[in-house]
DNA sequence: ATGAATCGACCAATCGGTCGGTTGATTTAC
DNA sequence: GTAAATCAACCGACCGATTGGTCGATTCAT
C-alpha cells in the first residue's frame, strides 16, 4: 500500500511542474518523455505509472497551465474596485520579468498550434476564453449598472477586450525588438478605452 | 543540361505549393518529407535535389506564405481610397470560405510556435509585421495629412491596429463556436475606430 | 559522355511504450 | 508473532515503428 496517502497527488504535481518547464523551454514538438523523466527525477517506468501516455500527460499539463493563468488573472483583477481599473489590470501580461509570462507564452503558442487540429486542445482553449471573458463581463456589467458605461453589449465587448490583450501580446512577445512594453501598455489602454466609450452607434 | 531552363523554378514552386498544403492540413510537427514527396509527385531523392533538408524547405514555405498574405493585404487595401476604409479593409481575414484563410491560419499558428524558439522564424515574423505595419502606417499618414485623424503616432497606431486584427482572428479561428464572424467584424471596427479617434489625451 | 533530374532502397538515429523485475511496506494466514 | 502473500512504486533494458537524410543507379537531353 502507499507509503503516504497523498503520494500520488504529490508526484503528479511534481511531474506536471517538471513537464511544464520542459515544454516551455524546448517546445511541445521537441520534448521527449525522457526529458521529462529527467526533469522530474523519475525513470520511464516511474513516469508511466502516473501518466500512461504522452498525450495524457500533455493534456494534463496544459490544463494545469490554463488554470494557473486564470487564477492569476482573477486575483489581479480583485485588487481593484473600479470596473475600468479591473478591465485594465492585465499589464502583468507585458512584464518580461514575470515568471508566469516567461513560462507561459511559449506554452500558449504551442497550445494554439495544437488547438488548430486537435479538438481536445481546442476545448481547453474554449474553456479558458470562457473563464477570462466572464471575469471581464462581470466588471463591465458592474460598470453598466453604475452608469460608467453605456450602450455596450457586455459579453461581446468582453470578448473583444481579451482579444486585444492577446493580439498585442503576440506582437510584444514574438517581435520584442520592435514592440516595446511601453507600446504594448499604451496600446491596450487606448484600444480598450476606445471599446468602452459608447461613441459607436 | 536542364531540359527547360525554367524547370528548377517550376519544380520549386510545385514543391512549395504541395508543402504548404500538406503543412496546413497536418501541422508542421506531423508532416514528413514522404508526405510532401507524395503531394508533390516526387521521390525522396527528387525532392532532395531541390531542397536539401527539411528545415531549408520549411523556411522557404513559410517565407512564400507570408509573401502571399502580404500581397493579398496590399491588393485589398488598394481597392479603397479613403484612409479609414483602407484601415478597415481586412474583413477578408474573417471569411471562412476564403482559401487563403483556410490554408493560412493553421500555417500561421505553426509558425508562431516555431518563432518562439527559432530566430529564423522570428525573423520571418518580424518582416511580415514590418510590411503589414507599413501598409497601415501609410494610410494613417495620408489621413493625418488630410486632417481625418489628429494627435496620432502613425507607427504605433499601425502596430496596434494590426495587433487587434490578429488578436480577434485568434479567437475567431480557434473558438469559432463562441466567436461569430459578425462579432469579429463588429469588434475590429469598434476597436480600430476607437484607436483612430483622438479622444485619448 | 557529361551532367542535370529523378528514383527508391537503405541506414542510423530517435522515441513512445512495454514488460519483467526489484523493493519495501502492509496485510493475511497460521 | 512471524512467515507468506500482496501490492503500490519504481526501474531501465528492450522492441517496434518512424523518419530524415544518403547514395548508387537510371534516364535522357545536349
Amino acid at each position: 500500500m502507499p507509503p503516504i496517502p497523498e503520494l500520488e497527488a504529490i508526484r503528479k504535481a511534481q511531474i506536471l511542474e517538471a513537464a511544464l518547464k520542459t515544454i516551455s523551454a524546448s517546445g511541445y514538438a521537441n520534448v521527449t518523455m525522457d526529458d521529462i523523466c529527467r526533469a522530474a527525477g523519475l525513470s520511464k517506468g516511474g513516469l508511466a505509472h502516473y501518466y500512461r501516455s504522452k498525450n495524457e500527460l500533455f493534456v494534463a499539463v496544459f490544463k494545469e497551465f490554463f488554470e494557473r493563468i486564470f487564477q492569476r488573472s482573477k486575483q489581479t483583477m480583485e485588487l481593484y474596485e473600479n470596473p475600468v481599473d479591473k478591465l485594465l489590470s492585465f499589464d502583468w501580461l507585458y512584464d518580461r520579468n514575470d515568471p508566469d509570462v516567461n513560462v507561459g507564452y511559449p506554452v500558449l503558442f504551442d497550445c494554439m498550434s495544437l488547438a488548430v487540429r486537435e479538438k481536445e486542445y481546442r476545448s481547453l482553449f474554449h474553456d479558458w476564453f470562457e473563464n477570462w471573458v466572464n471575469l471581464l463581463k462581470d466588471a463591465i456589467d458592474v460598470g453598466l449598472k453604475k452608469g460608467i458605461f453605456r450602450n455596450l453589449d457586455s459579453e461581446s465587448t468582453a470578448r473583444a477586450i481579451s482579444s486585444v490583450y492577446q493580439g498585442i501580446a503576440t506582437r510584444w512577445y514574438l517581435d520584442n525588438e520592435s514592440h516595446t512594453t511601453k507600446w504594448a501598455v499604451e496600446s491596450f489602454k487606448k484600444a480598450i478605452t476606445g471599446l468602452l466609450s459608447s461613441n459607436n452607434k
